[in-house]
DNA sequence: GTTGGCACCGTACTATGCTACAGGGTCAAG
DNA sequence: CTTGACCCTGTAGCATAGTACGGTGCCAAC
């Protein structure tokens, strides 16, 4: 078994160096056994679980959150319904932030829409409404 | 013209007298008189200034830009398709982002309707598309 | 005149996920 | 045997938007 530095292992999995000394001290990568010279030693195992870890990233979790996918990976035992439930969890805050994000798309939309953009500042609808009360054309349907 | 004390501007405006002070810091919050003690004086156009602020980062602007709407206001002379257009670029950054969101959670969804949920996570079908090299059931259409 | 509630300042801390040093040691090639 | 590329540690910084704290001062009410 060949072992790969550090900055092996980075590039093999496409991640900064830093990244990874940094996964470690927050508990993501184990730490791996040393050279004499105290090099960290890895193996094509850290490759995968780097990747792993990109991956679950592409996919929205947090750190934390995949550090409890990959405990759960650990546990031969667990049940794969722990892991459903957390991809379905993660899908309901995905869609929460979705329908935070169109809430304010639709408001910013109006504002945009009735500004005609040919006047001054101090009539510009769109500060007004940022200005008034409760916004005319933001908060009420 | 009455006063308020920071407590009061910020009970008014709905935020914590720590904002209040981090947003002088910050720049969105000019600094204002003192009193011989140097407790700091404000009008009710901070309380105005404030909502102002609350409800732009509603629809999701910075600080950042909220600073330069801000100064947009107060030019009186800018151009109201300034403001107009900082709508539309936040509009489009906001779209880019459900974007995202929706591809994520595409993603997710494909792995959990492929996962029974009734096997041990050795055999879990979400842990093992994380673990293959580039997603089956994720970035392939 | 003292007590409680505010106000002041500066700094540090929260969470998230890195990134960038400084100041060393190690290793392989030439 | 020196050069350069890599590795080590620990600490600090980025961006975002605050929140908390410690130590002190002010003010109004009782």
């Amino acid at each position: 078994m060949r072992f790969l530095t550090i900055g092996q292992l980075a590039r093999a999995a496409g991640v900064g160096v830093e990244t990874v000394r940094f996964y470690e001290r927050r508990g993501l990568l184990a730490p791996p056994p040393r050279s004499a010279a105290g090099y960290r030693q890895y193996t094509d195992d850290t490759v995968a679980r780097l990747q792993f870890i990109r991956r679950a990233k592409e996919l929205g979790f947090t750190l934390s959150e995949i550090q409890e996918l990959l405990a759960l990976r650990e546990r031969p035992t667990a049940r794969c319904a722990e892991v459903k439930s957390r991809a379905e969890a993660k899908i309901a805050s995905i869609d929460q932030k979705i329908r935070d994000l169109q809430r304010m798309k639709r408001s910013l939309k109006k504002l945009a829409d009735i500004c005609p953009g040919e006047t001054v500042t101090e009539e510009c609808p769109i500060l007004e409404s940022l200005t008034q009360p409760s916004g005319s054309a933001t908060d009420r349907p």
